[in-house]
DNA sequence: TGTACATCAGTGAACGCGCGTTCACTGATGTAC
DNA sequence: TGTACATCAGTGAACGCGCGTTCACTGATGTAC
């Protein structure tokens, strides 16, 4: 049987999630590095000194929205880029991107705000889980026929155009609003496209 | 003959200088959302209120400094785009990315981390001036043989991966620190080589 | 060149306010027997 | 099952502090004559 928390671990838990789901919202204007600790807690319903039982400042908070973000992406990343039809995993890797800034606006925002931002546990974080999506993505092509001759670090290396690729496209749709979507999508596949064209010709020369 | 500024003028904007210097520094280990104005004054050593001589306040003191950092990039950029032999392209651009985070650290790092920020106006002035980018890289294109049957969008498709990749790479070599620089240029001129490739064979199809 | 007045960049005191952190506390939940 | 004690998530008062903004000011620079 599955665990099952005691009521003070649920209540705690319950509380811990409404400071992270407050700060989420906060930060859909602001950077982490403004982001008050009172704010949090008067947002959250709690007393300013919850806070304290939960995480030690708001960096730490945020490194913990960056797992919550990212952690649980890994497999249907994986999943996406698992196929080797170039124009369906294309396909697949922008409708995910658009489904997840659908889905989670505030999260993304706060993954692409915060990779460059100036609180550097988090920035570290976010390092992170992206070069850990890179390796993963590199993985996933190695494990398919038109990537035979290539070396380790040239699949890194294009994965890592790839990963970039999908924050720019994720932080381009929030910034854009709904009305410019398609257009959006359209032209993150197209450079794509680009991009897989070089691979197929990478061996060329 | 060149019209010379009054002693008051003059003074003024040395004033104005001092605060952006001031809150350059002072930004690069925190976001523009969290920087004071009296934290700006006091690294400047001016009262507090001289800064509404010259702000309105500190989101109107980073659109400020977004001109100040791209402003006068344009020239340089339209420069080392210019080169048509593609290897010489890629070699120039990435070696004029890596002079300006060496000669310019701080401006670098206010963009990348504000492109994505939590302040709205500065967020657009970037936006405006990489969109700029953009579109001189595409003219820069544009003048190439090489681009003969291409349309207009895919050649700001193209040129859009181009200002993302420097972007990035800029924000890269900021990260990294001077030992892994070398590094970093051989991955980007990779990276760009890679999208080279695609450009050569987009037309196939 | 000299004088009288206007301009205006920078000052310094004052304000009310929200901040992060400390502390001793309360009372529901958990545990030992 | 019941009792006595331990744990600990959340509270509320209190603190000192720096913040953004206002206001009337000063004195060097600029301008008109």
């Amino acid at each position: 049987m599955s665990h099952t928390l005691g009521i003070r671990q649920a209540q705690k838990q319950k509380t811990r999630q409404a400071l992270m789901d407050a700060a989420l919202r906060l930060l859909e204007d602001q950077s982490l590095s403004s982001l008050g600790l009172r704010e949090v807690t008067r947002a959250a319903g709690v007393a300013p000194t919850a806070f304290y039982r939960h995480f030690r400042d708001t960096a730490d908070l945020g490194v913990a929205l960056v797992e919550e973000t990212l952690g649980s992406l890994h497999a249907t990343i994986g999943e996406a880029l698992g196929d080797s039809r170039d124009e369906r995993r294309i396909d697949r890797t922008v409708a995910l991107i658009a489904a997840l800034v659908r889905d989670s606006p505030a999260h993304v925002r706060f993954v692409a705000r915060e990779r460059h931002g100036g609180v550097q546990p988090v920035r570290e974080a976010i390092g992170a889980q992206l070069r850990l999506f890179a390796a993963e993505v590199a993985a996933a092509f190695a494990r398919e026929p038109e990537s035979a001759g290539w070396k380790e670090k040239d699949l890194l290396m294009l994965a890592g155009v790839y990963v970039d690729h999908m924050v720019m496209t994720a932080s381009a749709l929030l910034e854009a609003g709904p009305e410019e979507a398609e257009r959006i999508g359209s032209l993150a596949r197209r450079q794509l496209r680009l991009v897989s064209l070089g691979r197929k010709h990478w061996l060329d020369g």
